[in-house]
DNA sequence: GTCTATAGTGCGATAGAC
DNA sequence: GTCTATCGCACTATAGAC
């Protein structure tokens, strides 16, 4: 996971945008970066990223309002670098973690921890795109969207292939997906009350994994 | 649901803000929030409420600046006013609905299904309540909140009555609340996806009422 | 590479005619 | 009860000094 540290993250960002950010020498580039979308993630998650002036960011992140404007060319487009390297990164990991030889139940169960910790680790960046995406572009939208029924698809993908093997009974795998993908989102969009219920990751993924199963098992859980 | 109309609605806006609203006459007023808060929600839910401006609603509803300051003496009260009259419906719906007499799995049943018709009748309330929560002011976002965990702790007080009564399984009422509740709220929060797929308010409670008991239950469903 | 100063725009809100 | 006209302000974005 160290390949999720805030730094790594900027690093890719810098060299993905570098036509459009005027610094030129990276350890420069990657530390301002860091602050900028720290700081934006702090204050969009604290009250949206439409409410936060460019001259809030420019206080809370020590930087002058020219600095900003050194790294991206407008407000949009800081929004877009966001959601964008948020999607990039989702489905790197979870292609990552995904053995195409593993059972139907072992990918299941990979993939709901693997979204969770995930999504655990980098909170403050799937909350914002999340929140935010109804206030992307029409092209930027519709990728939105597209990532958003593409986790989806890979779960329906399982559920079906279990079904074939007679490991899972025949549920709707279309609803079945769907609820997963709740159960999953809840976990990073509702973060306030488990960290107030000091529910840790692993209690919420044995538990959605449980509370799944109970529905989709040709089986009852518990070996 | 008659007590549901938009025209119902704004009747009891009406009143309990006549203070702040300057115009007298009934019919005429409730003419005009009828058109002011379909408006508004309409362009909320596409770009957010702080994205619209208050010349955005002028053109849209067709009422000029000074006409829509009759009605409320900010932005921020129009929000708290739409706010507000979610979570009393909400509250008294839910409240409607609920016998004391009933057995922990009917009651289950009822509010499921009562909290789904609710949320496809009033789905851009919702939404909106939803998606603008954190532009509130302390004491409003503090409601917000208390009125989300209100909901959760009447499923849960449920399940600890049915595990009580042996109906239910002893599993961890904290998180299968909160499981309810997530899936739930996706009814309404992702209402363009379940349209697309053409799946109705009464198939998707079905589901829930399945996908939920099948966890909970000590005897397994299908009766 | 970062700063300050400022141009230009569009906002929320109000006053006063009708 | 509704309109038009306008005020003052805060915003995004940029130009030019350092």
């Amino acid at each position: 996971m160290a390949l999720l540290s805030m730094e790594e993250i900027c690093r890719e960002i810098f060299h993905e945008n570098q036509q459009s950010i005027k610094i030129k020498k990276e350890p420069v580039a990657v530390k301002n970066l860091v602050n900028i979308f720290y700081t934006t993630l702090r204050l969009s998650n604290e009250k949206g990223f439409h409410t936060m002036s460019l001259r809030d960011l420019s206080s809370a992140s020590g930087l002058s309002m020219g600095a900003l404007y050194s790294y991206f060319s407008s407000k949009d487009e800081l929004l877009e670098m966001i959601q964008k390297q948020g999607r990039r990164m989702t489905k790197k990991v979870l292609f990552a973690h995904v053995d195409p030889a593993d059972s139907p139940l072992d990918k299941m169960h990979i993939l709901i921890r693997v979204h969770l910790y995930l999504t655990e680790v980098m909170q403050p960046w799937f909350y914002f795109a999340y929140m935010e995406a109804k206030n992307l572009d029409k092209t930027q939208r519709k990728r939105a969207i597209e990532s958003e029924l593409f986790t989806e698809q890979v779960f329906h993908d399982i559920l079906i292939a279990g079904q074939e093997e007679g490991v899972y009974k025949p549920v709707d795998a279309t609803l079945t997906a769907g609820a997963i993908k709740a159960l999953l989102q809840d976990w990073y969009v509702k973060r306030w009350k488990y960290s107030r219920r000091r529910i840790s990751v692993e209690d919420y993924a044995a538990f959605v994994i449980f509370f799944v199963e109970s529905s989709i098992l040709a089986q009852q859980p518990g070996d």
